[in-house]
RNA sequence: GCCUCAAUAGCUCAGUCGGUUAGAGCGACGGACUGUUAAUCCGCAGGUCGUAGGUUCGAAUCCUACUUGAGGCGCCA
């Protein structure tokens, strides 16, 4: 006897009065008096679930598929059979339910049968994935990561896995963690009465890596076009709902190229994901659209077919300036955008996310190629309504002089960033690359508003549970 | 980090001006009914009112501190 998924049984053609194994959670048992129960089993691999019908002539059908209550694992032998009912087309005659595990004292079981908040369920993150709602995340979230791969393998991008542990801590993008072996009751310390790393595991101060960026560019530089997908770690006391000190982050990098050439690769990747999920996700994101958010599944369809806004950051301002709005945070060009500018422009104003190029140099990160005005940088966002910025990305100053007087300008040691500037000496090209974060990517294609309700187990500022 | 709000049954909430035995819906359990679909109907159980202090004859209710959670802002992806 052949072992089928739910997905399987529902959506590939199983010939009528096949025997079958099927392996699950129970959603929901109903019982009837003319002698049967409806059993609905859930396996996770796709939205709906199968219906078994399980008659009281089986031998355990009072001893145990009576007590059946939600989340109680089994294992169903039985027939695939035309239903007798409405509301699905076939559904499993059983001739055996094994309870392989029942669930204890089913009245203060965390996922009962009754709709529960976000907020009550990220309490109980091992248990939530047994609801609709996040295993329907669960299987988006995985779809998006595998289109990402597969669009960028498609098109000739090798995946590079940066590294997590990094000695720099001037990569430009916030706090980091540090990463420690030191007995941290009794700290070495040096003559300066300074902690003394040299007597650390790696003979030097170390953090988690905020972005694998500086090191996938050393990459790009011989093999063109490159990316890293990975966790990246923020100690950032950040406390919003698009914010986490854990989150993944996808990084492509391509040579020999400018900024146009990385804000239309970032288009092109992004919709490529949309549609992916579009065709893959289908019961999941009519799920979405039903209960979290009715325009989901028509944005994503209409964002495939339409090309994102883009405007330079001089441009936005001006419309800010225009649309005499009274903002919180009064506006003038230099000014780094703040959500209620970005929400304005990208809901508001232009309605679809929003592509925002040429920042103001004081505001971007030191290795953003400086604009001829002297004054801007090929910087690039994504703005996305809801979310705020999905993707940031840049052209990277390829000029060693460049580089080299704008770290200068900022306070920055060369001599640790030695090896980055080393690639602008030796066979310098002109590249770009972004970043993508993924959680914010999720949140925006399945319409869940907090991004701790798109990551498995959310690693928030004073929150590390499970 | 700053600001605001919240915490009462397994969950979601109500609880009047500080006053007798703290209520409802859902879930769980028991029953009725039914090829059922978040089934429906009837019944029953379930509470240290977040924690610690304080005010008061009397506190779920007022005050203080703490804890936890949520939202907004900042930082960013």
């Amino acid at each position: 006897m052949k072992i089928f998924t739910v997905k399987e049984l529902l959506h590939t053609e199983i010939e009528i009065d096949s025997i079958i194994v099927l392996k699950g959670w129970v959603r929901n048992r109903r019982d009837s008096k003319a002698g049967l129960s409806f059993i609905m089993v859930n396996d996770g691999s796709c939205f709906d679930s199968i219906q078994v019908v399980a008659e009281n002539t089986l031998a355990n059908y009072e001893s145990e598929i009576l007590k059946i209550t939600k989340d109680c694992s089994v294992i169903v032998t039985g027939k695939v059979v035309k239903s007798l009912g409405k509301g699905q087309s076939i559904e499993i005659v059983a001739t055996i339910v094994e309870v392989v595990g029942f669930v204890e004292n089913p009245d203060t079981y965390p996922v009962s049968l009754k709709r529960h908040t976000v907020e009550y369920l990220r309490e109980v993150a091992h248990l939530r994935i047994r609801t609709n709602l996040f295993s329907a995340i669960s299987r988006v979230r995985n779809t998006i990561c595998f289109s990402i791969h597969e669009y960028l393998n498609k098109n000739g991008f090798s995946w590079i896995h940066t590294p997590i542990i990094t000695s720099s801590d001037a990569e430009g993008a916030g706090e980091m963690f540090r990463v420690t072996a030191l007995d941290l009751d009794k700290l070495p310390r040096n003559l300066e009465g300074k902690i003394d790393f040299k007597q650390d595991f790696f003979a030097r101060e170390t953090f988690l890596t905020v972005s694998g960026q500086l090191n996938v560019e050393s990459y790009c530089m011989a093999l063109s076009k490159v990316y890293t997908f990975g966790p990246t770690f923020r100690a950032e006391n950040s406390n919003t709902t698009r914010h986490l000190a854990e989150f993944w982050m996808v990084e492509p990098e391509i040579a020999f190229a400018n900024l146009m050439d990385n804000a239309g690769l970032a288009e092109s990747l992004i919709k490529y994901v949309f549609k992916a999920v579009l065709d893959k996700n289908p019961d999941d994101m009519r799920f979405f659209a039903e209960f979290i958010d009715k325009g989901v599944v028509t944005r994503l369809e209409s964002l495939v077919n339409s090309d994102f806004a883009m405007m330079s950051y001089t441009d936005a301002v001006n419309q800010l300036l225009k649309s005499n709005k009274k903002f919180e945070n009064p506006v003038h060009w230099g000014i780094d955008l703040s959500s209620e500018h970005e929400r304005w422009l990208c809901e508001e104003y232009v309605g679809r996310p929003t592509i925002v190029t040429d920042y103001p140099k004081d505001i971007k990160a030191f290795y953003m190629r400086l604009n001829d005005d002297g004054k801007t940088v090929a910087a690039m966002d994504i703005l996305a309504p809801g979310i705020g910025e999905i993707v940031g990305g840049a052209a990277r100053e390829e000029r060693y002089d460049m580089l080299l007087k704008r770290m200068n300008e900022m306070g920055m040691s060369d001599k640790q960033l030695d090896w980055y500037l080393d690639l602008r000496r030796f066979g310098s090209v002109p590249h770009a690359g972004f970043g993508v974060g993924l959680e914010r990517l999720v949140s925006y294609i399945t319409g869940v508003q907090n991004i701790r309700d798109v990551i498995p187990f959310p690693r928030t500022s004073k929150s590390a549970n499970f």
